[in-house]
DNA sequence: GAATTGACAACTGTTGACAGTTTACATCCT
DNA sequence: AGGATGTAAACTGTCAACAGTTGTCAATTC
């Protein structure tokens, strides 16, 4: 990690404790650090940072929000822990958002995004040749980043990227290398191929398709017993 | 209202006064007590609910994450503005998760969901007879509504109210009521019928294509220069 | 007269303290 | 011994006060 990552001052640049802080509980779950069903302690994470309590039960907040945590009155903040099911259905809701952001891609994509895209395949299909899994998942995340990014719609781009990182809680790390390069570069083929060619209902199946194999391909390398009692739900929200 | 709406006493019922806070300012968004653009004062507010600033700064927070509001550090919490590409997005992306909740619905749907789903119908169906557009607007309601829930999604359940409730943002109000009854019981029937066939592509598409005819009724109802200013976007997270 | 400066008021960001609840543990009774 | 009860520590929910920032407006300067 770079010793000075700042960003050049602005004031727009301002950054209050409150989103520092959420930012840095944000990536210790997302890397393990803080495992799923993990209790918080809104003092300990304070003194551990620095900060008073106030800022940190703001991020909870917003943690709860987006999904990562869930807060229990007078008990505390849980790093949320999901189900087998649940996890199902986040894969199923992630792949028909990301249908319908290559949906919306292709009717809007410039000829500038098609040369992007273009070079993002190009640089999967050398990490192939070149047998390099690593560098292949690497560009494989620039390419669905690309998608995202391009397909304008702010608010689905927001929510798909939301629904990615509650999805980390149960994808282990190192788990996501990619196995099979070349069935997955077929289909990002299928993808880019209808989006240039501006064919919506095309590229949306295609997306889908791609994300539901992911989901498939994944659901095989476990049983649910492994998980955490497949009949573990999410609480209902007490509306 | 009922004079007791409070729920039988359980521990896992106990509110705590930001979740309270939260729902009471949210209420005052959705009913556009407090319009569009309006800037919030936490001291006000407080004030305004006999509470310190506390829980209305944590409330705050779910509600930028929620995207009603837009805080911005040293200034305040706006409520959120929504411009005519922004709301057409939403309009696009709530009708592809609608459609991906009738697709679920489809497939997992049980002969008691068709029953009461049947029950809807038939009250809709009733209300044309009889003219009673408000009948049939709250019919409606709860006939989207059981959709919603049906889908058994909890997940895509909570994205889609979400949007829903954004939208209220730059819905007027008063305008909900269904113009064209017949055109809008028979999307209904297409919906209904292909879930209780449990064909959940057809399912899809007749959810989707439901509310983008909703969205297109909306949209002719103004030009886009009713809107505030075209041009104006949500400020990009700066990430 | 226009622009700049400086002081003031209002508000947000953060903190530390207090009150109420939960949890763990030791004590007591059967 | 086993279970119930009471007590204390730890933690959460809430508040009030302090510090720092923003915006306003009058006074000052050119």
């Amino acid at each position: 990690m770079p010793l000075d990552d700042q960003k050049p001052f602005h004031a727009s640049n301002v950054q209050t404790l409150t989103v520092l802080v959420q930012r840095e509980i944000e990536r210790r779950i997302l890397t393990g650090e803080l495992p799923a069903g993990e209790r918080l302690s809104e003092s300990a994470l304070a003194a551990d940072m620095g900060v008073s309590r106030g800022p940190v039960r703001e991020a909870m907040r917003g943690l709860q929000q987006a999904g990562l945590v869930d807060i229990v009155a007078n008990k505390g903040v849980l790093v949320r822990k999901i189900g087998y099911d649940e996890a199902v259905d986040l894969y199923d809701l992630r792949g028909s958002l990301f249908g319908f952001i290559c949906e919306t891609m292709a009717r809007r994509r410039t000829d500038e995004q098609c040369v992007i895209f273009k070079d993002k395949l190009e640089g999967m299909a050398a990490a192939i040749r070149a047998d390099d899994k690593e560098a292949y998942f690497r560009t494989n995340l620039e390419f669905h980043a690309a998608i995202v990014e391009f397909c304008g719609n702010s608010r689905a781009r927001a929510v798909y990227e939301g629904i990615a990182k509650e999805m980390h809680l149960f994808r282990r790390r190192g788990l996501s290398l990619i196995e099979n390069m070349e069935a997955s570069m077929q289909e990002h083929e299928a993808i880019a191929a209808a989006i240039n060619a501006g064919r919506a209902e095309t590229a949306r199946k295609a997306g889908v398709r791609h994300l539901l194999n992911g989901r498939d391909r994944f659901l095989a390398t476990l049983d649910p017993d492994s998980f955490a009692s497949g009949s573990e739900r999410r609480p209902v929200a007490a509306e």
